[in-house]
DNA sequence: TCCATATTTCAATTATTCACGAAATATGGC
DNA sequence: GCCATATTTCGTGAATAATTGAAATATGGA
């Protein structure tokens, strides 16, 4: 991962609804949830979701997909892997530092 | 960690020079590094440096210490691992996901 | 086709952030 | 005390981001 990536990707994660719906798509798992389902747990309007999402998007953080009516957005577990790989990178000269294992749920993705 | 720390912290590291910092820091490990330092590897002028070094304190993530003249930065081992592990808390449901280790070289601060 | 629901785009406003020279403020050595 | 070095504060201009109602655009079902 490349620095510009890294800053827009935190970038995205700075704001509180974005990180609200980041941690609940985290939690939720590959499934996703449907942008409604976000907006009504987290009480966003639509517009202001749909700007967080693509925010979100662009940054790599969360995938969509189109199921009939609904956009279903996921979180993108590689990427979130991407970036806390890139955070500890070398951590303290590499002395004592345990390696990081990673989120292993990924490609699980049972719809 | 609650939300808001975590999009202080977050925010502070969405800017391309307090990543780096951040990131020189974290390789650096507990010894840290003097401000004048910094400023002259990463090339970043001394009132911008002063400017970034205050957000990142602000969000926790570094310490800082005085040392003669000059003052000493070191990356915050602890606030860096509470953020990864609030962005990874409770990944897909608590399924196939391993506990995520931390950086274990924290408290050696061999100065 | 027509309607209801889901989502995105638009526009205008407000607020926050960044960069960095210049000046002010420490600190230690002599 | 004086000087050199280290760091912070201040001021200002330029840029970017957040909020959200209203309107536009899909999509599926009857």
């Amino acid at each position: 991962m490349e620095t510009k990536a890294a800053v827009i990707a935190l970038a995205a994660l700075a704001q509180e609804s974005r990180l609200a719906i980041f941690r609940l798509l985290v939690q939720t798992g590959p499934n996703g949830l449907a942008a409604s389902k976000i907006g009504e747990v987290l009480g966003i309007p639509p517009s202001s979701l749909s700007f967080h999402m693509k925010e979100l998007s662009h940054a790599g953080l969360v995938r969509s997909r189109q199921a009939s009516r609904y956009v279903i957005y996921s979180a993108n577990f590689e990427a979130m892997n991407d970036l806390l790989t890139f955070l500890t990178e070398n951590c303290c000269e590499g002395r004592a530092c345990a390696p990081r294992p990673l989120c292993t749920d990924i490609g699980e993705a049972l719809e």
